[in-house]
DNA sequence: TGCAATATATCGCTATGCAATGTATTAACA
DNA sequence: TGTTAATACATTGCATAGCGATATATTGCA
């Protein structure tokens, strides 16, 4: 896992691109799935997923709906028109950012 | 620029590398740097840098010795042993993150 | 029965960034 | 000479984001 200030600002990015290739995905299962494709190097904690399904929804990037499962209620959340045109933007601004900061981290003695 | 949020945490590395590649750096010549490494897409704000500089040195990261320009003292910065060794695991860090975000970020539709 | 996994939620604390603002020196130029 | 811009450092106070800790309930399995 990283100082976890790295991840600042990259975990709607995640989510976002996550929905936007799946039709819909549960909270949990968004974890999961974090911690699956990253090998282990990232895992959302609820603490954090949470409130930032509920923020994303409100802010009309996701919707969410209840399905029951047995006596459970799983609360399925899918992306709007919104949050794929969102989903697009940070997406590139992410890869743009991982450019600039490969640049920056290139060694560089005495070149100036 | 960037939203910012993913600016979050890489300030210290950043200058942590520039300071591990040069003798001594003032201030605003590490404002100057960053902004022309990163082809104007990153501008340390004030604001941020000059905190961020008496924290490392407070941390025993860097050390700072006054130098008088005319009339003026300009704060020179240096890493010390211990930010050398920082740096590395920081930039080693950096690394790690950005090849978990590329793989995190590859399209992916319906693998599973 | 009891434990682990599944599933969601919230409170309160911390870290970080940074706009705004202030001060002073130095250089350029009209 | 007066003014503007660049150089150089600093601090206050606000906003954002993450997340550990904690709580609750269901489900599956040994």
């Amino acid at each position: 896992m990283y100082s976890s200030q790295l991840l600042k600002g990259t975990y709607q990015t995640v989510i976002l691109k996550l929905l936007n290739e799946n039709k819909r995905m549960y909270g949990y299962e968004i974890s999961q799935r974090v911690k699956e494709e990253s090998k282990g190097e990232i895992q959302l904690p609820e603490g954090s997923l949470y409130p930032i399904l509920h923020k994303m929804t409100e802010e009309g990037f996701l919707k969410m709906e209840k399905v029951n499962i047995g006596r459970r209620v799983r609360r399925y959340y899918s992306i709007t028109t919104a949050g794929t045109s969102e989903a697009v933007v940070r997406m590139e601004e992410l890869e743009r950012f991982m450019s600039t900061m490969k640049l920056l981290m290139q060694p560089n003695t005495g070149t100036a």
